[in-house]
RNA sequence: GGUGGGAUGGGUGAGAGGCUGAAACCAACAGUUUGCUAAACUGUCGUACGGGUAACUGUACCGCGGGUUCGAAUCCCGCUCCCACCGCCA
């Protein structure tokens, strides 16, 4: 959620910015701008009434001290004839605010100054692009086949049970998920965050907290006995941490990475998108969350991308780094870098990862901020998968098929257990 | 699920209709002094929003939401959460 300030400050900036997403914000920002001058004109004259009743309410006490009991009447009789008045105000001024609030949910976060104009994908640029993509000389298979052909993944079993993406892992095939999520998580650790193991259900507040609610309120599993919410990703209870939190000085770097199953609806989403391991309801993921001085947040991320870029080398897998356009970067983000690996199986591009600065807009809602000698100013946030299961997994098999079967890369054996899979 | 107790500022904890945005103590911060890895003393010490260039000032907030009253942290109702014991159970 943009801070209303800068709203009230930085009109054209802002809408120059959000251009950048195609959106034509200018219709939008006068309704705030009105609706904020009425909610304040409203706000004021409510808390000029509210310090009258105050007054006469204290004078009434005075009087009755002295027992002047009818001076107190005539008092009591002006009070409650400004006290119908206060109960119009009031109902105005929350109009106008949940008028304020709506309108406030509505806009995405606007685009960092790097960032370029774009409709979709086809405008992303990439920055970077490492790794070597095989060629086969033998009938390359796609993960569904290879996960079949070795026994990984049971996809049929986990119709069975619960449903169309609710996979089993077995065998070879879980291990080779436990591994990588082990591996993930020594990398983050290595490289400084703190690893949580979360609860993978939260509460509405900490659903509103990261942005979830009430935009995304369909994409999410929701227990209606206990009023709670399957996690879609380890950043919203990890994030939450930190909702309601003043940090007591600007001298922090904050780092947490979590290993977490992740929920997902997808509602809407079919075709061969969906197929195999491409997009699940539940899948495995390794996050890693900052929470950052704004003067940090730079070189925080440019760390984070680094770090998925290592995973990537050393899991040997070909990638490409994308610097998402405007069009084609989610609501929150200020700046986001997908991660690409090719799977040369299934001639195509698959995202494995997402890295995004959210600058102020997360921490807004989260009231996550710090103390900066007097003012207290908001805080920075960032996230990135480090990294999501399904589609590194994929990509494994995908790329490191060979006649005899799967190749593990070395960075990961020590972690499986096994250099092969036949 | 049952019974009982509780929820106040960073912490402990007073408060029981107007003098309470809230005592006291601890912690923290600033200063004075004596001096030396410390003590004493003084001061500062919640958040949000509005108005104001500012000093400052107004309003709201004592778990949340309603109600009673001229006036509520204090009384009433509903809810949530926490703690203890019991029950059930990994």
């Amino acid at each position: 959620m943009l801070e209303i300030q800068r709203i009230r400050q930085e009109k054209d900036a802002i809408i120059a910015g959000l251009a950048k997403r195609n959106i034509d914000a200018t219709s939008t920002l006068d309704a705030i701008i009105a609706t904020d001058q009425n909610w304040r004109a409203a706000k004021t004259n409510l808390d000029q009434l509210a310090a009258e009743l105050n007054q006469i309410a204290r004078e009434i006490g005075e009087l009755f001290k002295k027992g002047l009991q009818n001076d107190a009447s005539a008092l009591k009789a002006k009070s409650s004839e400004l006290k119908t008045k206060e109960v119009q105000l009031k109902e105005e001024v929350a109009q106008h605010e949940e008028a304020l609030q709506k309108l406030l949910y509505t806009l995405p976060n606007v685009p960092h100054e790097a960032v370029v104009q774009g409709r979709d994908a086809q405008d992303n640029q990439t920055t970077h692009e490492a790794g070597h993509i095989p060629q086969f000389n033998f009938d390359a298979l796609p993960h569904w086949d290879l996960a079949k052909k070795y026994k990984l993944i049971d996809f049929e079993l986990g119709v069975k049970v619960t449903g169309a993406g609710f996979p089993f892992y077995r065998g070879k095939g879980a291990k080779l998920q436990r591994a990588l999520i082990q591996f993930f998580l020594d990398e983050a650790i290595a490289a400084g965050y703190e690893e949580f193991i979360s609860p993978h259900m939260v509460n509405e507040a900490s659903g509103y907290g990261t942005g979830q609610l009430p935009d995304k309120e369909g994409q999410m599993y929701y227990v209606t006995e206990d009023d709670l919410y399957l996690i879609p990703t380890a950043e919203v209870p990890l994030t939450n941490i930190y909702r309601d939190v003043i940090l007591p000085d600007g001298n922090f770097s904050i780092k947490m990475c979590g290993y977490t199953p992740c929920f997902r609806r997808e509602a809407g989403s079919y075709g061969k998108d969906v197929r195999g391991l491409n997009r699940l309801h539940q899948f495995d993921k390794v996050e890693i969350v900052r929470v950052e001085h704004p003067d940090n947040t730079a070189k925080a991320l440019d760390e984070m991308i680094a770090h998925v870029q290592n995973l990537l080398e050393k899991l040997e897998l070909p990638y490409r780094i994308l610097r998402l356009c405007g069009g084609d970067m989610g609501f929150a983000s200020a700046m986001t870098y997908d991660f690409e690996v090719y799977s040369a199986a299934q001639e195509k591009w698959l995202e494995v990862s997402s890295v995004s600065r959210f600058d102020t807009f997360q921490s807004n809602r989260l009231k996550l901020r710090f103390k900066d000698d007097k003012k207290t100013m908001l805080c920075h946030t960032l996230n990135g998968s480090a990294l999501a299961l399904p589609r590194i997994l994929a990509s494994l098999l995908e790329n490191h098929q060979t006649a005899d079967g799967i190749r593990i890369p070395k960075a990961l054996q020590s972690y499986t257990g096994f250099s092969i899979i036949d």
